[in-house]
DNA sequence: ATTATATATGCACATATACGCATATAGTAG
DNA sequence: CTACTATATGCGTATATGTGCATATATAAT
């Protein structure tokens, strides 16, 4: 229950829905994040680390770069069950949400404007 | 987006994961939500009233009375799609949960010991 | 070694949250 | 009208949360 309640907790802030729509489309670094949503490096890194800690996302790290990406065999495990229905609901009301496209719209560029992150 | 957001944090709190549970199983006025959980009356109808207004459930005043249930028409909304999913993640999480459980049996109980609720 | 870059984290602070107590409100019964 | 009961709510308080700033850590490049 307090698993489940940490990863509900987790999805209860808009930088983090925002966060976790951009990884849905792919794995992306730290500064990646910052770029598409345009937030602090501060606030993009501490978000990561509760979406992290929350069960939603796995890390890779690669040279100065920490990458961050949906874990997708955690969520098909039965006993996190509960992820990846949290996960489909947070699909579903992103699908249509103005300030979500605008972030992946600038997640595509952040790559060309800094391929030091790619 | 906002209404996920209120809909998440609804959920990232174990009294209201209870009360939702003891709901899943039928509609119950406040007494018997404090009754079946051991909490104050004042717990009860705050966090009764949190669950309504992130829309899981729907309320009726009857008497004295106010019954909540959880609201299976709005679940089933299309618009509301991720109320659903996230009723579903909180179902599949409670189901082997202890307190989650004794809650259901002093659920029971609380009918006969105070007949004026039922 | 020095410098630069990406990320993580300690600290301070502003805001939000959960709760109990006391009390208000509203319906019911006598 | 008065007394009682179920529920809601204002207020105070303790704790949690989100964020920026500054700084620490770790890796890479010169």
């Amino acid at each position: 229950m307090q698993d489940f309640i940490k990863a509900s907790a987790a999805l209860s802030d808009i930088t983090r829905l925002r966060i976790l729509n951009v990884l849905l489309v792919r794995e992306c670094c730290v500064c990646e994040v910052m770029q598409a949503l345009e937030i602090s490096q501060t606030r993009a890194s501490r978000n990561l680390s509760i979406l992290y800690d929350a069960g939603f996302l796995n890390q890779r790290k690669e040279g100065l770069w920490t990458y961050y990406a949906v874990d997708r065999e955690k969520l098909a495990e039965k006993d996190n069950n509960y992820l990846d229905f949290l996960v489909q609901a947070v699909s579903n009301t992103l699908a249509d949400d103005k300030t979500a496209k605008s972030d992946i719209a600038r997640l595509e560029k952040s790559r060309k404007l800094n391929p030091s992150c790619a």
